[in-house]
DNA sequence: GCCCAGGGTGAGCGGGCGCTTAGCGAGCGG
DNA sequence: CCGCTCGCTAAGCGCCCGCTCACCCTGGGC
């Protein structure tokens, strides 16, 4: 159960960043607490209890409950944009650059949907220093797609009436997979990636 | 501020349907409380409050903090279920029935955001009955949905793949709207209701 | 063999939680 | 003008929260 959450495409281990040991065990535990109750209906007990440790060994590795999230959510926010700076970035056409991105982010919605229904819905429970820092690497998420949207306007190769709008649906539809992806349900990530790639192009008048 | 919340159309006062007025007050206290900090993190102190009531009063009309909760779940759930019902069996093709429907839809999640942030996203904090009472008001939902998209590829109107998930999709687009809609954002609940009727009219084939 | 640094624990503090209870006071039939 | 009903409040109960602190155990340098 410990070792289920792995990165989209199983590139690195997942949280390898954190360090010690005792540390990444006790942020493991809180991401799959946290992507089950809720930040605010988790508690550091049950937290620390996760981890096999009792409950004063979080504040050995963390200052508070909420500095636990704050990690998570960075660490969260930043691999979401490496994947679509990766597929923005690469080469091929728009039409080709849009689907990869929306795959491989679906693909770690899927995947990691306990990771991700932290980073995704968990925001506001941040205090506003934190949650600006993350909102600022949103918009860098939100700038990667609508740069692959413009170009493929520029080129001639989608057809879309409103990018800003568009790129903000685009991104959402996303994103609401790790609100709904069962891991036992009828679909694969692969599958939903797919599918999400196919109906985001016809979105953008390419297919 | 306490008349923020209409329906979409503004149809009938929202929330008429609670009775009596103290018990109305607290359940809109209570909308907004759970809509702008979540369900754990509101206490009953704070929608007391808020309704200008002392604690105690709020344990005169409901029995729990969650009763609240179902409550609000079970009216927005029907609500949502009766928009969609009522464009799904209107007169039309399905490619405007489907419009109608993601449109009034959209618009009631973006102009009663409040609303349905809480019917959306709490649901996971009621108990198991009454959760699996909600769950089956939502697979109404879905069906509704499903029904016009089945008969518009029955009728060679729309080009689907895979319909089940495109359903989901479709229905996923549209509730994520309650996450990220702000009031005071460059769309008005109308605007973002057209373009998502546009957007899902190309989903399925139908542009 | 001794010491020290540092990760870990058991016990517990102050406080706020959901919820209860005893009683108050306005409205009203008789 | 009594007295009953009933919506509501003030006070507070028991619990568990986030977090702290004094202490312990273990392993490596000398």
């Amino acid at each position: 159960m410990s070792t289920a959450q792995d990165t989209a495409g199983g590139e690195t281990p997942a949280w390898a960043e954190v360090t010690p040991d005792a540390a990444r065990r006790l942020l493991i535990a809180a991401v799959e607490a946290f992507a089950e109750r809720g930040y605010h209906a988790t508690t550091t007990r049950d937290i620390a209890g996760r981890a096999g440790m009792s409950p004063a060994a979080l504040y050995i590795h963390y200052k508070t409950k909420e500095e636990l999230l704050h990690r998570i959510s960075r660490i969260g926010h930043a691999k979401a944009l490496d994947i679509l700076r990766t597929a923005a970035r690469r080469e091929g056409t728009p039409a080709e650059r849009l689907a990869d991105a929306v795959g491989s982010f679906v693909r770690w919605h899927a995947g990691g949907r306990t990771t991700a229904r932290v980073v995704q819905y968990e925001l506001d429970s941040l205090g506003p220093d934190a949650r600006a820092e993350i909102l600022a690497l949103r918009r860098q998420c939100d700038a990667e797609v609508r740069g692959i949207i413009e170009e493929g306007v520029a080129a001639g190769d989608f057809d879309v009436l409103d990018v800003k709008g568009t790129t903000l649906a685009v991104l959402s539809l996303c994103i609401d997979v790790a609100r709904w992806f069962n891991v036992d349900g009828p679909w694969t990530p692969d599958e939903v990636g797919a599918l999400y790639a196919d109906l985001v192009l016809r979105m953008v008048g390419a297919a």
